[in-house]
DNA sequence: AGTAATGGTCTGTTTTATCTGACTATATCA
DNA sequence: TGATATAGTCAGATAAAACAGACCATTACT
C-alpha cells in the first residue's frame, strides 16, 4: 500500500503528488479557490507577496494538470473565475490535513506564547 | 474553522504549516522516515537528486522545528538515525493524503496509459 | 600501510524561482 | 476626453535553492 518501492522512487505516490503540487503556491492557490477566493484579482490579494506573473503561471500549470477549470465571462472589465475539478476537490484532504496540522502545531503554540 | 481570514493571511493554517513542510524534500523526508528509511545513507540514496548539503539542511530544519528526532549511536563509523516526533506523526496525514492522491490520478493514469 | 564505511562540512558555482515595472485591450462612467 | 476596472503579458533583473566535488575523523580489517 503505502510501501516505497526501493528500487524506484518515481513509482513513489507522494512524489508524484509533490511534482504536481509543489511548490510555493499551489497549495494555497487551491484552498484559495475552495474558500470561493476565485478570481485573479482576489487571490492577487491575498497571497499579497506573489507577483501577478508568477500566479498566472501556477493558475495555468494547475489548469493544464486538471486540478483547476478557468472559467471566462464574456463582459468587460474581463471577468475570470477559477474553479476546482474533481480531480482538484480530490486534493482536499491534503489541504485540510495541513489545515488541521497548523492549527494545532503552529498557530495555538503562537497564541500560547502570547499569552 | 477551515476559513481565511481576508484581513491576514499570516493566520491562516495552511500557509502556517506550508512555511515549516514547504520546500521540495521535507514531505519526502518525512514520508521516507515513516517507512523506516531513516538513516542519511539511505536516505541520500532514495533520494537520488538530492545533495548531501540539502540533505543536511533539511534535517536540520526538521529537527530544529521539533517534527524528527536525530539519535546519535556511539559507534564506529558513525551511525544516527532519525525518528519521527510526536508532531511528525502528527503530519502523516498530509503524506497519506498525497499518497492516496498520487494513486488514485497520476500513477494509476500513468499505467492506464502503458496498458 | 592502505582501504572501506558513515555522516557529515566547506567553498564555489549553477540552476531555478520569483519579482519589478511597463504595457495591452475594451467598455463604461464622469 | 480622461480615468477606472480586470486580467493578463513581456523583458530583464535579482534572490533563493540546490548542486558538485574536495575534505575530515575514527576504527576495523587486510
Amino acid at each position: 500500500m503505502s510501501s516505497i518501492s526501493l528500487e524506484n522512487i518515481t513509482n513513489c505516490p507522494v512524489t508524484a503528488t509533490m511534482s504536481v503540487i509543489g511548490g510555493k503556491w499551489k497549495i494555497l492557490i487551491i484552498h484559495l479557490i475552495n474558500n470561493d477566493i476565485n478570481r485573479f484579482g482576489k487571490m492577487s490579494m491575498m497571497l499579497k507577496d506573489i507577483s501577478k506573473q508568477m500566479l498566472t503561471t501556477q493558475l495555468r500549470e494547475l489548469e493544464n494538470d486538471g486540478i483547476i477549470l478557468r472559467k471566462i465571462y464574456a463582459e468587460i472589465p474581463p471577468k475570470v473565475e477559477y474553479f476546482l475539478t474533481d480531480k482538484g476537490k480530490a486534493l482536499l484532504p491534503v489541504t485540510e490535513a495541513m489545515r488541521d496540522w497548523g492549527n494545532a502545531f503552529v498557530l495555538n503554540e503562537a497564541k500560547a506564547v502570547e499569552a
